[in-house]
DNA sequence: AATAATTTTTAGATTAGACTAAATCTAAAT
DNA sequence: ATTTAGATTTAGTCTAATCTAAAAATTATT
């Protein structure tokens, strides 16, 4: 059996990996849980002695396949759930976090099959994010996050790649939001700041900001 | 902050106090909890501490106002979700119990509020029982058990007091559910058993299984 | 009322998950 | 190649929640 702690750093390593494509230090994974760096290398014993990850001392660690298929799984519930909460009851994208960091943890096949197919087996989250099959399987969006495009670049936002409260707040008061079309104006070299237009409107965004957000352009 | 042991008390002593209307003693706890009478007594002091109990030595425990309301609380949750799974997720009535328990200690008031209102604001859940309102009230159903009415009275089953798959089950098998209409032909002296008219089917039934069924007579 | 049976509490351990501080290892810089 | 800075691990505590076994209190029985 698998614990709430265990299932959060499986969590951790799989963000830290998918990011970097590289081991996960101990730092890191106590940076992402808030945790400390001894908690962590506690932590990372137990889970070698489940075989969950690749784990040797000082160099970092990887999810086995055992670790890879119960994080993506979890994934997969965080998403659902953020999707439930959005299109069935209507909390703002920026609220839901918190509320799916619980409910991801609640153990029951059946029930995220059957909240799946109610809500119409959706292969985005509503901030864009793709949500694994039950086989495993992460869709492919094709986008590609808004600081990689070049001047004159058209497309539309199809997601961001930070679920943090104080940034979704500060896209909507942007009026950026998924579906909304961004054409690259201009990049300032000194700062690789932006200046964009959204919907007819000139913005300037941070390069900060821009590497967030991810961007299907029109070919 | 309270935590998901001491929540697990607060119901296991509501339930006591609500059925008996005595304190709870600490082996009733260690039953109704599935822990030893040593843990119960630990927690009992700890509960105390917060004042969430009115705990004397020996003489076992009542909750306090501040507990009760919480109770409540964590019991409208647990009614709403099974609410939810049964009538928007389409779970069988005797499939729920185990994942609303976990549903029930989510912490949001947001989520709750929401889920009731997408619900309907329903005022009893799948089981017949009532489900206790945003401010703490019980809606009454007006209804008796089964064992208490008099041979020759009819009425509809309204819910059951045993949230229990295997009782559930086989309410099924003897095609009972909330609605069906029962008549009372005979009672076994003997052992209380009843012979009864299930929508113009006899049937016959232990005193177990009719002192948790919920009834609305006709008048 | 004294004793027996039962219930409840206390005492002492255990486990999971966290921490701080100290020790050890790795990597970078002189 | 040493030294040093930074990262990581180990050692030792702490808290919450559980347990068993023993002690104490209450209740029931003769």
């Amino acid at each position: 059996m698998i614990t709430l702690a265990e299932e959060n750093y499986l969590k951790a390593i799989w963000a830290i990996n998918l990011n970097t494509n590289k081991r996960a230090s101990t730092n890191e994974i106590a940076n992402e849980t808030n945790t400390s760096a001894a908690s962590v290398s506690d932590m990372l014993k137990k889970l070698q002695e489940k075989k969950l990850i690749n784990y040797e001392k000082y160099k970092g660690v990887k999810l086995s396949k055992k670790g890879n298929n119960l994080a993506t799984c979890i994934i997969r519930k965080h998403r659902l759930w953020e999707t439930f909460l959005v299109n069935t009851l209507n909390f703002k994208w920026g609220e839901v976090h918190n509320v799916a960091e619980q409910l991801e943890h609640v153990k029951s096949d059946k029930l995220i099959d059957k909240l799946e197919s109610f809500l119409g087996n959706p292969r985005f989250d509503p901030h864009g994010e793709p949500i694994p099959t039950k086989e495993g399987k992460i869709p492919n969006s094709n986008t590609i996050p808004l600081n990689k495009l070049e001047v004159g670049s058209k497309g539309n936002v199809m997601g961001v790649l930070l679920d943090k409260k104080s940034f979704l707040e500060y896209l909507t008061r942007l009026n950026i939001s998924i579906g909304t079309s961004i054409e690259i104006l201009e990049k300032i070299s000194f700062d690789q700041s932006l200046s964009i237009k959204i919907e007819n409107t000139k913005q300037h965004i941070s390069s900060d900001v821009a590497k967030y957000l991810l961007i299907k352009t029109m070919h």
